[in-house]
DNA sequence: TATAAAAGTTAGGTTAGTCTAACAAAATGT
DNA sequence: ACATTTTGTTAGACTAACCTAACTTTTATA
C-alpha cells in the first residue's frame, strides 16, 4: 500500500505531465510544487522507480509508468469525489473544499469511493469544474480555452478555474463570477490588456492575470475547440 | 496538531478508562490495545504528559486530563459520525463499517465534523449502537446490560454491541440478530448456561459467550437500569 | 568552446514512531 | 518476608521523510 507521502508524489507528476500535456518532469520542478528540497525528490523517485511507479535515470527526467499514472489518477479522483461530496451535500462552498479534501483524498477504498460516486450520481465535474476521473482512471480533459484566449461577441461558458487558492476564489465570488455563468468579451484593449466581459446583463472588467486564470468552454458547441465561428 | 498516533493513544485511553468506568490504566493494557510493545508507550506517554493529555509518573498508572478527555471524545466522535454516514448513506453493512472510520476518524475538521452530524440529522448511535459524543466531548452512556444478564420473560431491546469484529457482526447477521431487534428471554438454563430468546415470532439459543457481548435495554423503561419488574 | 549558471546528487543529520534486549521496580504468593 | 512473576524503563537501533551543505553533471551563454 502506498503512503501518504508516495500518494502525493504520484498526484503532483499527473498535474504536472498529463494536465499538462508534458511527458516528464525535472526534479527541481516537482520538489518545488511538492514544497519540499530537490535532495528529498531526489531520494523519493528512487524509491518511486523501485517500485515501477516512476521512469528514470539520473540527472534525467521524471515521467510516471502505467501503474503510477493510475495511482496518481485515483488520488485526484478521490480528491475530486469529495470536494463534490463537500460541496453539494455538506454546503461547503467552492474555496473551502480544496484543503478538506487534501486529507480525504488518502482515503484508501477502492469500495468507499465508488459508493460516494454512486451517492452523488457520479458526477462528471467538481466544485471547481475540473474533470473527475473514472474508476478505470481515465478522464477526458476537455481542450479548454483561458477567458484572455477567446473571441469577441462570442457566447462562452465558464467551466473551471486554474488556481484553486481560497483567495482567488473568493475574490471571484466577490466580483461576482462562477462556474457555470454564460458570458461574452465585448472589448479587449490592446494598450493594457484589459478585458471587457457582459455576463447576466452585467459589464465587468478583468485583467490580463485573472482572465489567464479562468477556462471557458463555447456555449454553442459545448467545447473550447469550437468550430462555430 | 496532534498526529495520527497520538490521536490513537488518546482514543484507546478514553474506551480504556472511561467506557470502562476506571479511572487508569498501566502501559501494558494499552500497548496490548493498541498493538505496540509496551516500550513504545513508555515513550510515548512521556511526550503526551508533557503536551499535558495525561497524567502520569514513572512506574505508575496513566489517567486522562481534561484537554486529553476531550480530544480523545473527539476521536471517537468523527469516528461514529463516519461510521453512520457510510451505514445510513452508503449502504455499508454494519461490520465493514468500523475499518474505513478508523481512517477518517483522523481527517481533522471540526466544520467538516459538525456538517456532517448536521447531514445525518444528529444521530444519537452509530450502527453499533454505541452512543456518539457530543461536539461538546459529552457521551450519555447509556447503563447497559447484557443479554446474559436480564430477568425472564422481560421484553427487551438489542442497542449494541461489545465486540466488533467483523466475524462478530456477520455471526449476528447470520443467525438473524440486529441492533434494534426486541427480545425477550425465555428459558435460562442452569447446567450450560444457554440462553433461549424469543425473538421476531422465532425462538433461538444463545451462546454465554454471544450473550455476554451483546447489550440491551429495557423496552418500557427505554433504559437498562430498568426499574419497571 | 570554455565557463558560469542551473539542475541534480550524495553524505550526513533530524524527528516520529517503532523495535529488541537488558535491566529495574512493584506486586504476588507461599 | 523473601523469591518469583509481572510490569515498566532504558539504551541502542531501524525506517520514512525530511533537511543542509558540499559536490557533480548538464545546459546555456558570452
Amino acid at each position: 500500500m502506498l503512503s501518504f507521502t508516495e500518494e502525493n508524489y504520484l498526484k503532483a507528476l499527473v498535474q504536472l505531465t498529463i494536465f499538462e500535456s508534458v511527458e516528464e518532469v525535472g526534479v527541481n520542478k516537482l520538489a518545488s510544487n511538492l514544497e519540499v528540497k530537490p535532495a528529498t525528490v531526489s531520494d523519493m523517485v528512487r524509491k518511486l522507480k523501485e517500485k515501477s511507479f516512476v521512469n528514470y535515470e539520473k540527472y534525467g527526467k521524471i515521467s510516471l509508468t502505467e501503474s503510477g499514472r493510475l495511482e496518481g489518477m485515483m488520488v485526484i479522483r478521490r480528491h475530486r469525489l469529495w470536494e463534490t461530496f463537500l460541496y453539494s451535500k455538506l454546503d461547503f462552498s467552492w474555496d473551502e473544499v480544496h484543503e478538506l479534501a487534501e486529507e480525504l483524498e488518502h482515503v484508501h477504498s477502492k469500495k468507499l469511493i465508488n459508493r460516494l460516486d454512486e451517492f452523488l450520481d457520479f458526477p462528471a465535474f467538481d466544485p471547481h469544474g475540473d474533470a473527475i476521473p473514472s474508476a478505470e482512471g481515465e478522464i477526458k480533459i476537455p481542450f479548454r480555452k483561458t477567458l484572455a484566449e477567446i473571441d469577441l461577441n462570442h457566447r462562452h461558458k465558464v467551466i473551471a478555474v486554474n488556481d484553486i487558492s481560497s483567495e482567488f476564489l473568493q475574490y471571484l465570488d466577490r466580483i461576482g463570477l462562477g462556474i457555470g455563468d454564460e458570458l461574452v468579451v465585448s472589448n479587449k484593449e490592446e494598450f493594457d490588456e484589459l478585458t471587457t466581459v457582459e455576463v447576466g446583463g452585467k459589464s465587468m472588467v478583468i485583467s490580463p492575470k485573472l482572465a489567464e486564470n479562468i477556462y471557458v468552454i463555447c456555449s454553442k458547441c459545448n467545447k473550447a475547440k469550437c468550430d462555430c465561428n
